[in-house]
DNA sequence: CTCCAGTGCT
DNA sequence: AGCACAGGAG
């Protein structure tokens, strides 16, 4: 089953070190405690195996939750530090309370995003779509920003961008134009677009609101922004902070749901298990992340979700922080799941 | 072929 | 929880 025979973040670890692994019964309510009980006892624990640990770290979910520590020090243990993996870091700390070496995390995210490359191709507004808009006044401004945010889900930045611009040789970019203009003309304006049959159809709806319930404008708070049609949370956090400047809550995505997963950085609430939603991400994240980090953590988990921390097949190995994630190289193989055996081929 | 990414509808 | 939407990418 553990296909590999690395060992979690072994490899960038130049320093001799020790790997320990305490069952859950021996740790106490928090990190703290369990540190000392290490600093109480360093010689006993050094005598775990390395094949031993490994072994336990693939195999969650059979009640035995573990913390794994790795002494990475030279000389003596102050410079000891925990990695522990999300089963236990749910157990370990409460809801809300910001997880270990998170600032590290996020400094070497930061890091790998400024030196890799990564054409932020944020698959959400950049700043493009707002650019197009930028020559309006401050009504027209927002009302093409909900239009750019609406359009550039499943969409990629430059299509969007392609869109904004037809609409706007059009002049297609106030509630007023929209409504009078035809559902098909903006439809063959916006493609090709995701989903761009129903993202016309959204625009018409979304333009008679805004008319009828905000004078032309677009709505100023979160509840008002989602019960437009097509708009949903991460759209609505989107238009917040841009259109209002307005941080009412994280913008979360997909590659922000996974990698925070991944990190072990939000648990659902009452369990120790991941969130299955990005709003279950959202909430949990916000728990704890400073506010002053809940707009860049988009743009930076975003980028290094699509470069490093891909959905299939992380590159964990050129990843700087793989030594404090509790997940690296746990989902490298290809060949892990097998579910398919059902149906080949319908005729 | 499978996987992907927000929203909405069952 | 699963699917539709409309395609792109591997």
């Amino acid at each position: 089953m553990s296909t590999s025979d690395t060992v979690p973040g072994s490899n960038e670890v130049s320093v001799p070190e020790v790997r320990v692994f305490v069952r859950k019964r021996k740790v106490k309510t928090t990190v703290e405690a369990a540190e000392k009980e290490v600093k109480e006892e360093p010689r006993k624990q050094k005598l775990s195996a390395l094949p031993d640990i490994e072994e336990f770290a693939y195999k969650k979910g059979n009640g035995s939750a573990l913390i794994k520590m790795v002494l990475q020090a030279s000389q003596n243990l102050q410079k000891m530090r925990f990695f522990v993996d999300s089963e236990v870091a749910s157990t370990i700390r409460s809801a809300g309370e910001p997880p270990l070496n998170w600032e590290k995390v996020l400094e070497g995210i930061q890091k790998m995003r400024s030196s890799e490359d990564a054409p932020v191709d944020t698959m959400g507004m950049s700043q493009s779509a707002c650019l197009v808009a930028m020559q309006a006044t401050l009504e027209e401004r927002r009302f093409a920003v909900l239009v750019s945010a609406l359009l550039s889900s499943q969409t990629k930045d430059h299509v969007t961008h392609g869109a904004i611009q037809h609409l706007q040789q059009n002049n297609l970019l106030t509630a007023d134009a929209i409504d009078k203009a035809d559902e098909t003309v903006i439809k063959d304006l916006i493609y090709p677009v995701g989903f761009y049959t129903r993202k016309a159809s959204n625009m018409k709806k979304i333009a008679k609101i805004c008319l009828s319930k905000y004078n032309g404008d677009i709505p100023s708070s979160l509840e008002d922004l989602l019960s437009l049609p097509g708009i949903g949370p991460k759209m609505a956090h989107l238009v917040m902070n841009i259109a209002w400047n307005n941080v009412q809550g994280i913008c979360v995505d997909t590659h922000v749901h996974r990698i925070c997963n991944r990190l072990g950085w939000v648990v659902r609430p009452g369990t120790k298990q991941k969130t299955s939603t990005p709003e279950e991400t959202r909430e949990a994240l916000q728990l704890w992340l400073p506010k002053d980090e809940w707009v860049p953590i988009n743009p930076l988990l975003v980028g290094f979700g699509q470069t490093i921390c891909t959905p299939l097949r992380p590159r964990c190995e050129m990843c700087c922080i793989s030594e404090l994630c509790p997940s690296a190289f746990k989902e490298t193989s290809p060949a892990s799941k097998q579910k398919k055996s059902g149906r080949n081929k319908k005729l």
